[in-house]
RNA sequence: GGCCUCAUCGUCUAGCGGUUAGGACACGGCCCUUUCAAGGCCGCGGCGCGGGUUCGAUUCCCGCUGAGGUCACCA
């Protein structure tokens, strides 16, 4: 048997959604479970869907997710070119054969006919068959060419048989078989001149190599119009995998094919949120596969060990933003100190504009509690400038901190804190906790009104000591003693 | 509407005739603790319904219901 290939065939949109990622995703895997070749094909048959640098953004987003392709337009390969605008002239001459053999023909029903025909079917009394009525399917040749030389528009249409059925092996579907009665004569070629979908990319896989195709379930149903192709040209059609759908929610809890409206999701929207690629890439692989196990932290490299086709599932899956959230968490965790703060730091620069807190003892207190990058920011406020805030913030039971405590707190706080000359987190802390045994308070009583004195904030990341240090001495001291005036007053 | 597919905690899932139905997220509680997290422990919570087959169905078969997909000169 020849190298394992598969695909990956997005269409350049300007954005990638992360179903399509999911897609691209397990079509790699496939490949490198296999020992095979992944390549990259762009399907930019749709004139009307041109995006100015759409190509780059799906460049960007293998390259950011890990996905490397072995072929495909950036790195070339044996089928170039792999831009489907590119290779016009193959379609046109595979289209042309077909019509000769009598498995395709040409249609020239105008657009208008075909809007009316569709129109009409939409009606609730309805009962026929939806779909092209085959106007043109037995034209005589005479009238065609006449038609032809005339430059009247047309299009190649598939000439589907009509009877019997079509069946195929679905890796993860298992036998899909429909009668052919329900077939549509698809169009192949369009009236620009351009192939479909449907045509280009059977002509592709099979010029290509492509061994296993793996793609949304969304396509089970036409399969066997692709298969027809495939026999049509004599050619033997690739193993397929269909994936199960992601599914998202949308504002009403309704759940449908994620999509903008349900769930939205744009891979790059997703990044700029915050979202680590890798903790992406786990979450997303777990969505209709699993490794049979409890495990589920798993790199790229791990699942391309790990990973087969036939472990994944049949049942369409809701896109959950609360675990992937979980899964970022962990990965934020798993980083090195120097790796998050170089991802962290444009964040922490966003909300902490004094370059005198030191950025790297503020990433440390956040790293271990942060699900996701853009949460850094509404954290940090106080540094720059004290918030507004009320002295009812003093008072915490589980601490045992009270407007009484407080006071006193502060001011033996403060006398302490005047002679600590190294000014470190462990001293700081002895200090205070110092301060706390002389007044004959818990240690949280003082810590908690420290806390407060210096932020303002209820909830900080990190302890009273953490923050006076990288508040530094001279800040410290100037918050504190404004704080204890407000009572003195 | 026709055709097709799917169906285990709220969510992602393990299970492939006999299990106290397992794990993860979320949720609740406890521990830890310099606030909050993180971490540890415990808990809550599920086989859609009805028929079969079988000594025995979550598991196999049929029907129902529910959900989704698809019926474009979009992919």
């Amino acid at each position: 048997m020849s190298e394992v290939k598969t695909r990956f065939a997005p269409s350049p949109t300007g954005y990638m959604h992360i179903g399509n990622l999911r897609t691209a995703l397990y079509a790699y895997l496939t490949a490198k479970s296999m020992d095979g070749k992944f390549i990259l094909r762009i399907e930019d048959t749709d004139q009307d869907r041109k995006v100015d640098g759409a190509i780059q953004v799906i460049y960007d987003t293998l390259a950011i997710a890990g996905l490397h392709n072995d072929e495909g337009p950036d790195c070339g390969g044996p089928a170039a070119p792999y831009v489907q605008s590119e290779r016009l002239p193959i379609y046109r001459e595979y289209a042309q054969k077909l019509v000769e053999q009598g498995d395709a023909y040409y249609c020239f029903c105008t657009k208008e006919r075909l809007a009316e025909l569709h129109e009409a079917q939409q009606a609730p009394d309805f009962k026929g068959r939806h779909g092209y009525d085959g106007h043109c399917r037995d034209l005589p040749k005479e009238e065609v060419d006449a038609l032809l030389a005339a430059g009247t528009p047309y299009v190649i249409r598939q000439k589907a048989p009509q009877a019997g059925t079509t069946a195929y092996r679905d890796v993860v579907f298992g036998e899909v078989s429909v009668n052919n009665s329900e077939l549509q004569d698809i169009v192949l070629i369009k009236a620009d001149g351009f192939p479909t979908y449907n045509f280009a990319h059977v002509v592709d896989d099979h010029l290509m190599g492509v061994t296993h195709v793996t793609r949304g379930s969304e396509y089970v149903a036409q399969t066997p119009s692709y298969i027809l192709i495939y026999r049509a040209f004599g050619w033997e059609h690739p193993t397929y995998i269909h994936l199960p759908l992601i599914m998202g929610k949308d504002a009403e809890g309704n759940v449908a094919k994620l999509s903008k409206r349900h769930g939205s999701v744009s891979f790059q929207d997703m990044i700029a949120d915050g979202y680590l690629p890798e903790a992406i890439i786990n979450y997303i692989a777990l969505l209709g596969w699993n490794p049979k196990t409890d495990e589920e932290m798993f790199t790229l490299a791990e699942l391309e060990k790990r990973f087969t086709p036939d472990a994944i599932n049949k049942s369409p899956a809701i896109f959950d933003y609360e675990k992937l959230l979980w899964f970022n968490g962990q990965y934020i965790r798993k980083l090195s100190p120097e790796a998050f703060l170089e991802k962290a730091l444009p964040f922490i620069r966003e909300a902490v504009k004094n370059e005198a807190y030191d950025a790297g003892k503020i990433a440390a207190l956040l790293q271990q509690r942060l699900e996701k990058m853009t949460q850094i920011p509404a954290q940090l406020t106080f540094f720059d400038a004290m918030p507004e805030f009320e002295d009812e913030l003093y008072v915490n039971k589980k601490s045992k901190s009270t407007l009484e405590t407080a006071p006193a707190a502060l001011a033996k706080g403060i006398e302490v804190l005047e002679g600590v000359e190294d000014w470190t987190n462990e001293k700081l802390y002895y200090a205070l906790k110092e301060a706390a045994d002389e007044l004959g308070f818990k240690a949280n009583a003082v810590m908690w009104a420290v806390r407060i004195a210096v932020t303002g904030t209820m909830v900080t990341p990190g302890g009273a000591t953490d923050i006076l240090e990288i508040l530094g001495k001279e800040e410290s001291l100037t918050r504190m003693k404004k704080a204890a005036a407000r009572f003195a007053a």
